[in-house]
RNA sequence: GGGGGCGUAGCUCAGCUGGUAGAGCAAGGGACUUUUAAUCCCUAGGUCGUGGGUUCGAGUCCCACCGCCCUCACCA
């Protein structure tokens, strides 16, 4: 996060003796003419290309090489030394000689673990067996002036195995480029991160979609029930919002004859922290013309199934002692049927009281019962008796009304709109609905949240009359689905926070 | 916001019923031409999160504050 103030003001004296002993070092190279900050290095071959090109070439010696890394262990010994490379796509070690390197090798004396170098050489096996550049050539890349906080690490035979190490989650967030710089694992996370998004991409691209960006900065936010973050222009000397969802900006879009369009960007939601949420987040929305929301179930369970077997190889994952099958189809369970089926609760015909009786049955605080009522009180029911077994992917079908106020009505049931969530481990990812493109009828549900929040809900939609004029113009009819991006990677990455999939996820400042 | 836990050397952690702080790794000096958590000898390293209080004496007990984690609430 942001440095504090008085951090970059910390004298020499107040240094700690490690790093003053590595400030030392740079300035007795640099008296020596020798730059601790090189301009660029002219690499021939990653680890993995180097220890692959020896496989390769079969003989006692392989071929000369040039890599560059950080240097993640040291041990000179005398007249001789070796050390651990690390780059981007994995490890090497270097064996460094007095009688081969010449000036090069004082140095050595020098670097530090964590210094950037580059080693060229021919890559040799050792006694031990490990493949190792016999350095002719040793470059000072970047010299580290404070120490990584690393464990000790030693090549095991699953892969290097580290000792001590860092540990504590909050100095990883705070300074996830020192958590990024010693555990490649996190690193693998992001890669498969953008792996995966890339990979969305495709898909959607491949089925005619196109990727289009809007605005994050809006003057009225809608598409979703969350408490926005208020900013503020100086020059137009208004009020502008953090978007809370991308989705009346894409369906003014399919107005205007974009008829597949999708955005993945941030989203802004000013509420609580947690394993699941951060403050901002990463969302897709996608938008078909002439499909309902039955086509969005088999969009998302390509899209998802895809994904998964893209990044992973597999459709089966354990994950918490179970094996989740992403096999397309999903199970489908209708909300109210569900409920019934596990409560004996028939949302249809079920009073106020009959819900609140039940959620008391099931431990929910009678008093926050008692503050719910119609359709909150429905959804209520909903998380406590179905959303726990819905561990399996499972689309849920058919929401109330009042709960999904840019939802179509369902076209044989007034009292439902055609919308389908996807739950895996209980927990939501998807959302989706045919989209309701009635302007009449758009109008009557914005009027009913207005008055919602006249009655207390401070988590209602504003009345957007620009998106009501829009869709006056005539709005094909539509599917629409939005995927939380962060809690597919945390599925994917098999990470059990989001703050494990966000590089940097929001932190207070550092007192 | 409620409840619980944690904060000690650069990192990972000990530190009992209160008696002015300890280990491993990292660091500095020395030895060592195939090591790999290299090894061996020596050395240095701390406002115990911050501020109060109790006490002859506080890392330890009490209060407040700061930060992080877990949990509940909130949350499409």
């Amino acid at each position: 996060m942001t440095t504090g103030p008085n951090e970059g003001a910390v004298g020499e004296a107040e240094r700690s003796f490690v790093e003053a002993a590595r400030r030392d070092k740079r300035a007795a190279l640099e008296a020596a003419g020798v730059s601790a900050f090189a301009y660029r290095y002219e690499r021939s071959h990653t680890a993995t290309q180097a220890l692959a090109a020896y496989e390769d070439a079969m003989g006692d010696d392989g071929p000369a090489v040039a890599v560059a890394g950080r240097i993640v262990g040291l041990r000179p010994q005398g007249k001789t030394a070796f050390l651990h490379l690390e780059d981007v796509s994995g490890r090497l070690q270097a064996y460094l000689r007095r009688d081969q390197l010449g000036e090069d090798y004082a140095l050595l004396e020098r670097l530090d673990l964590d210094d950037h170098i580059g080693v060229s050489g021919v890559l040799f096996r050792t006694r031990a067996g490990e493949v190792t550049v016999r350095a002719q050539a040793l470059t000072l890349l970047a010299k580290s002036l404070r120490p990584l906080p690393r464990g000790k690490t030693q090549a095991g035979a699953e892969g290097p195995v580290t000792y001590g190490g860092l540990q504590d989650p909050e100095l990883r967030y705070r300074q996830r480029y020192a958590d990024l710089a010693v555990h490649p694992e996190v690193r693998e996370v992001f890669r498969v991160r953008s792996q995966a998004i890339s990979w969305i991409r495709r898909y959607l691209d491949g089925l005619g979609f196109l990727e289009v960006e809007t605005p994050v900065l809006q003057p009225l936010y809608g598409g979703a029930a969350a408490r926005p973050f208020v900013t503020h222009h100086n020059a137009l000397d208004m009020p502008l919002y953090l978007r809370i969802a991308d989705e009346l900006y894409l369906k003014r879009l399919l107005v205007g004859g974009l008829e597949r369009v999708y955005e993945i960007g941030h989203d802004f939601r000013n509420e609580g922290m947690d394993r699941t949420h951060n403050p901002e987040f990463t969302m897709l929305e996608a938008y078909q013309a002439y499909a309902d929301y039955g086509d969005m179930m088999t969009l998302v369970e390509g899209l998802v199934s895809g994904v998964i077997q893209h990044c992973l190889g597999t459709l089966r994952l354990e994950r918490h002692g179970t094996t989740l099958d992403f096999t397309p189809p999903f199970a489908r369970v209708q909300f109210i049927e569900g409920v019934r089926a596990r409560s004996e609760i028939d949302l249809r015909t079920a009073t106020d009281e009959q819900m609140r009786t039940l959620l008391r049955s099931r431990r929910v605080d009678p008093e926050q019962a008692a503050q719910l009522s119609g359709g909150r009180l429905q959804d209520e029911v909903f998380k406590v008796v179905l959303e726990p077994d819905l561990v399996q992917p499972t689309f849920v079908l058919d929401y109330p009304k009042p709960l999904s106020p840019l939802a179509k009505e369902h076209r044989s049931d007034p009292a439902l709109t055609e919308r389908f969530e996807l739950f895996v481990g209980g927990r939501e990812f998807a959302n989706a609905f045919s989209e309701l493109n009635d302007p009449d009828d758009q109008r009557r549900r914005f009027e009913d949240q207005v008055h919602q929040k006249a009655a207390g809900n401070d988590e209602t939609q504003p009345y957007d009359s620009d998106f009501i004029r829009a869709l006056e113009y005539g709005m094909p009819p539509a599917g629409g689905v939005g995927i939380g991006i962060d809690r597919l990677m945390m599925l994917v990455a098999d990470q059990a926070s989001i703050r494990d999939v966000i590089l940097f996820p929001a932190m207070r400042p550092e007192g």
